[in-house]
DNA sequence: TATGGACATACGGATAACCATATATTAAAG
DNA sequence: CTTTAATATATGGTTATCCGTATGTCCATA
């Protein structure tokens, strides 16, 4: 069961935070991906990502080489209301966030 | 403005995010009384409060010795319908806290 | 002005969060 | 089996968070 004080917390981070609500955009996104989105290190990204995890709110599957985040599928109603809440919150910052992905240069595809 | 990322950080403490809670369920709360509901020493209440105050979450007036403290109104819609949600997901909890709460002996009556 | 109750803050220590750098793991390709 | 790309983790250091205890401030009343 997801714990409310964990759950802000691993979202309280701004990085974390952006990567979860662009995750939530964008259905999945490898770690690369993340790492051109919000430009920053792939040590870094990884840290956060795996921290999200861990916590309930996100949930990986390995395809090739590349590992896909994707939203936790057990996450309760009280907080898909809450990332839909902090979306409209980030809404211009998030979409600005996607146009950077979409120019992505060899991004990877849906290839498996 | 109040910045998202602070405002998770502020109720991702469960002392703070009960008292919040709990003062957004009861309008407003003095400390004596936020002290009793949640069982905990005065300082510590104390010193969460000047964080909620300080993060923009709440806001206090003092009317004679006590200080109330109530939730700020200058809260954006995105933050009062996450409170709304963290309610939801912490029903019961809150309605015991309550029932300690109309127990306490020499509860500062609204006498100003 | 002295006393007591309500509240705030300062201090010191313990724990946790965050980061950059370096290194390990895994998988595809040669 | 080596190489390379993608991802994960380990290490060490800095900063932030949280707490108990002690003390300060403000207000009402005597």
């Amino acid at each position: 069961m997801l714990d409310t004080s964990r759950f802000l917390k691993d979202l309280s981070d701004s990085t974390r935070l952006r990567a979860t609500l662009l995750i939530r955009r964008e259905t999945e996104l490898c770690v690369c991906e993340l790492v051109t989105a919000l430009q920053l290190s792939q040590p870094k990204i990884s840290r956060h990502l795996a921290q999200l995890r861990k916590g309930g709110v996100l949930q990986d599957s390995r395809r090739g080489q590349w590992v896909y985040y994707a939203l936790s599928t057990d996450l309760p109603v009280w907080a898909v209301a809450i990332l839909s809440n902090l979306d409209e919150a980030h809404a211009s910052e998030l979409t600005e966030l996607q146009q950077t992905l979409s120019t992505m240069p060899n991004r990877p595809g849906c290839c498996l």
